[in-house]
DNA sequence: CTGGGTAAGTCAACAAACCTGTCGTATGCT
DNA sequence: AGCATACGACAGGTTTGTTGACTTACCCAG
């Protein structure tokens, strides 16, 4: 069953030989990648679901798990920044997390009033499985891209994103490869 | 504060000049990749919320208007098999759009059964004003990422779908680049 | 033409994951 | 002391998803 044809039967035959459209070809193009946003999403968050089902947790104790394990000691605040959720809908979750053991919340040591997340030991094991499942998906799509494609890829994907999420990645990137950035310098400090 | 500093500390100072410790770039590649797609993710769908918000409609239905706008034509099946929700959730969001004009309905010719989806004047502008709001992220992200890094971010996004789901691309890319593939040759085509 | 399988719609009940709004507590800052 | 902030919690609501059982209409093969 299922089939997936497509019946791409909208007109214009850009057959002419210099002519070819441009206007039509940019829109196809942008449709095309909103397609593959789609596709590319749906299944590489539907690699881990396996796993989460066995656990009786969801897709947003992922998106925590994830967050909360690529910056340890972050607040609950910055975790809201990222997920762009309600402190409610983060409460259930969080609270969910570390009661199974997986997060651990300690006050700040500069201001107390915040409580710093992490990973425990388990949350990281946890984070782990559920990352290997994703990460064969990735690593299907590197091999078969090369590495140029890679770094197209990223180009493509920062620039889709908001400015803020973009400091986040570049900050991040800074961790891998010290050189070479694409975007403007950035500061020694950010804000939300 | 919030900081958003990775806490590397697990050993192996990468500053050797040969060594550099490939596994753990490898990782922290594919761990900014899951970051990347959050992100990208996220704030692609959230540029058409606003609209979405006017009209009382969510994500799920611009999900369903997308695809019909796509393959007009298409049917329920195919509609399903491509969003992964149940008969049910469709149905819902389905029959919100016929009723509100946006999506029509024909008998199909050679299996009545089927009803085959399109949009109606209405349903093409509503989606066109959406794709509007999106395709300016992507032309800022296309623009500042150049030619050679498109290509690179499909051939990426495209490794990372399932099979069925590249079938798809692969036959929506034929339409605007009738030569050169990456994938093996499609099918004969299919009758609207 | 009859019977079995298929495409789609429908009803009912439920769960996950969001949302708004409000309040309380501890803490920080001026 | 007074106001702002970080977080948690309660109450109630929406969207979007789920399962399962059933109906209607239709295709097709025997």
């Amino acid at each position: 069953m299922s089939e997936t044809r497509s019946a791409v039967s909208s007109g214009l035959d850009p057959r002419g030989p210099a002519g070819t459209n441009l206007l039509f070809l940019r829109e196809e193009q942008m449709r095309l990648a909103q397609d593959m946003l789609f596709f590319a999403y749906r299944d590489f968050t539907g690699a881990a679901d396996v796993i989460l089902d066995e656990l009786g947790l969801g897709r947003a104790h992922h998106r925590a798990l994830h967050f909360i394990g690529r910056t340890p000691g972050m607040t609950v605040g910055d975790l809201l920044a990222i997920l762009r959720i309600t402190k409610q809908s983060l409460a259930r979750v969080l609270t969910a997390l570390v009661e199974q053991g997986y997060v651990a919340q300690l006050p700040g040591r500069s201001d107390r009033r915040q409580r710093l997340l992490s990973l425990t030991d388990a949350g990281q094991a946890l984070e782990r499985r559920l990352f290997e499942r994703q990460r064969e998906r990735l690593a299907i799509a590197y091999r078969e891209a090369g590495g140029p494609a890679v770094e197209g890829f990223r180009r493509v994907m920062r620039g889709v994103m908001e400015p803020a999420a973009r400091t986040y990645i570049d900050q991040a990137e800074a961790t891998i490869r010290p050189g070479a950035r694409i975007g403007p310098r950035i500061g020694p400090k950010v804000g939300p």
